[in-house]
DNA sequence: TTGTCACCTGTCAGAAATGACAGGGCGGGC
DNA sequence: GCCCGCCCTGTCATTTCTGACAGGTGACAA
C-alpha cells in the first residue's frame, strides 16, 4: 500500500474536491454527471473539453475496450473517427495502461509529448492528428484501474484547446477525484440496464439453491415438494430471467443482483 | 438527486478527510485498515472505541445480517455477546435502516437518547444493556446503504466512554468518510476470499460461452472443435471451481470474478 | 529424456434437464 | 363472480449433461 505525495492544493481545493466527491456518490443518472459532478469539477480547474469512458480493460490481452461514453464539447464525429482507430495504439492510452494512471500530454507539430519529457515522435498514431484537427492541445489523462478481474475501468481526460503545461495543483486534484468518476460512471451504467425482474418467493428459493449447484430432485427434498413442481418454479424463473437453461439463469440472476454473490 | 449540507469543517479538516478518503482507496488488507486508516481517522475526531461491519441488509425482511468485523478496542466477549441480541431491535440499528444514515446516541440510566432527541425508555434493548457494561456511553453510528439489490451494506460506529453531546463538525466529517469505509470494507472483504482459480484460455471461453445459455454442441459449434472437447473442458473447469454442475460453475466463476458480469 | 500441461477426440450408460400436454387449490383485486 | 398470480402435481418424449473408460498431439521446462 502506497500512496502518492499531493502538496499542491489548499484547503479551499479541499473542500471543493470533498464537495465534488459528494456529487460523484449522489450521482445516480447521466444527467447528474453532466449537470452536477461537470460544473463542480469546473469550479476546481478550467478545461474545455472532457470525456469520461467506462470499458473493461482484458490484463492478459492487453485490450481495452470502451462501453460507455461521456462527453464534454467533443462533436459525435470525434468519437466516430477515435474509436475506429486502435485505442491501444494511442500512447497515452498505452502508457496508462502500462501503470501510469494520471498523466499530462501535448501536442506540437507532429509529436505527443508526455509528462515524462517523452516525445512520440512520427508515425503519429492516427489519434492524435484526430485531437489535432479538432483543435485540442493539451490535457491530462487519467486510467483508474479494475478493483478486481473482469470489472471496469475508467479513462478520464479533461483537455484544452490551448497548450498548456502540467499544473501540478490540478494533476493532485485529479489524483483525488478520478476513483470517485469512475464510481458513479460505473454506477450510472448499471443503472441504465435492469428492468425490474420480480420473482415470486419460491422461485428465489430455487434459484438460490440452483446457485449452490442442487439438482431438481434435491431441491425438492430440501423444500419438500414433489420434483415435477421444482421443474415447474424452474421453467418459470428461466422464462422470466429470459435464460434458456440453468446456467444462463443464474448467470443473469447474479448480475441483476437477485439473488446475493456469496 | 439531494446532498446535505455540509457547513461544519474547515480548509484544513477537509484536507485530512481526504487524505482519510485516500487511505480507504488503498487499504487492501485488514492490516492496512487498521494501522492506516483507524489513525488517520484519530487525527480528525476522538473516540475509545470503533466497530466497522460489513453485512446484507434484505429491505424486503428488514433483516441486517453482519458478515465482517472490524473492532477497536471492544473485546471480542462484547461481539459474542452482542450477536446473539437481536441485530434489527437495537433501536440505532432500525433507525439507521429506517433511512436515517448518520446518528449520534448516547445513554443515560436506563435509555438510549437519539440525536432526534427522542429517547427509548425501557425495557431496554438488550445491546444497550451491554454497551453500558462495556463502559461506552456515546457514539456515532452510520449506516452505509448497499448500492444495489443484494449487495452489502455497512454499520459503521466510532463511540466513547464518556457521555458527549452530538458534535456537527464530526458529525460532517463522518458523512464525508462512511461511504469510503464502506468500500475500503467490501475490497477488504473480496479479498479475504478467492484464492486463484487459474482457468486455462478455453475454459474461460467456454465458461463465458456457457453464462450465454450456449450448449455443448452451441460451443463446439463456435469454436469449431467437438462437442466431446467441450465437455472435456467443462469437466475441468467445473473441477477447478469446486463445482458439481453447470450453473453453480457459473455462479462461482462470476461470483470470484473470473468472468464478468455482463 | 522425462515429465507436465493444455488441448483435442472417441464411446457409453445413466442421470438430469427441457418443454410440451394435462389437471388441481388458494387468495386478492376489480 | 371472475380473473390472475402463485403454488402444487402428474405423464411423456426428447435433448443434454455427467462421469467414467479409452486414446492422441505439441510445447515447454527440469
Amino acid at each position: 500500500m502506497s500512496r502518492p505525495e499531493r502538496g499542491h492544493i489548499s484547503g479551499n481545493d479541499a473542500l471543493l474536491v470533498l464537495e465534488t466527491i459528494e456529487t460523484c456518490l449522489a450521482a445516480d443518472s447521466d444527467q447528474d454527471l453532466y449537470e452536477t459532478v461537470i460544473p463542480c469539477i469546473q469550479k476546481l480547474f478550467s478545461f474545455d473539453y472532457a470525456s469520461l469512458t467506462l470499458g473493461t480493460w482484458q490484463a492478459a490481452q492487453r485490450k481495452w475496450s470502451p462501453q460507455a461514453l461521456y462527453s464534454l464539447n467533443l462533436p459525435g464525429s470525434f468519437w466516430e473517427s477515435y474509436q475506429k482507430s486502435n485505442w491501444i495504439a494511442d500512447p497515452v492510452v498505452a502508457e496508462s495502461l502500462r501503470g501510469r494512471p494520471h498523466q499530462h500530454w501535448s501536442m506540437t507539430a507532429g509529436q505527443t509529448i508526455l509528462d515524462t519529457g517523452e516525445t512520440r515522435a512520427p508515425p503519429l498514431h492516427p489519434s492524435a492528428a484526430l485531437l489535432m484537427d479538432y483543435g485540442i492541445y493539451s490535457g491530462y489523462t487519467s486510467a483508474v484501474a479494475p478493483a478486481g478481474p473482469g470489472e471496469s475501468c475508467s479513462m478520464i481526460t479533461f483537455c484544452t484547446g490551448r497548450d498548456r503545461g502540467l499544473d501540478p495543483r490540478t494533476r493532485d486534484i485529479l489524483s483525488h477525484l478520478t476513483p470517485h468518476l469512475h464510481q458513479a460512471l460505473l454506477r450510472n451504467q448499471n443503472n441504465g440496464k435492469a428492468p425490474d425482474i420480480l420473482l415470486s418467493n419460491r422461485e428465489s428459493e430455487v434459484l438460490n439453491w440452483l446457485k449452490l449447484g442442487k439438482s431438481s430432485w434435491d431441491i425438492s427434498m430440501v423444500l419438500g415438494i414433489s420434483e415435477r413442481t421444482v421443474n415447474f418454479h424452474v421453467y418459470n424463473l428461466m422464462r422470466k430471467l429470459g435464460a434458456i437453461n440453468r446456467p444462463q439463469a443464474v448467470a443473469i440472476a447474479v448480475s441483476r443482483g437477485l439473488i446475493g454473490l456469496d
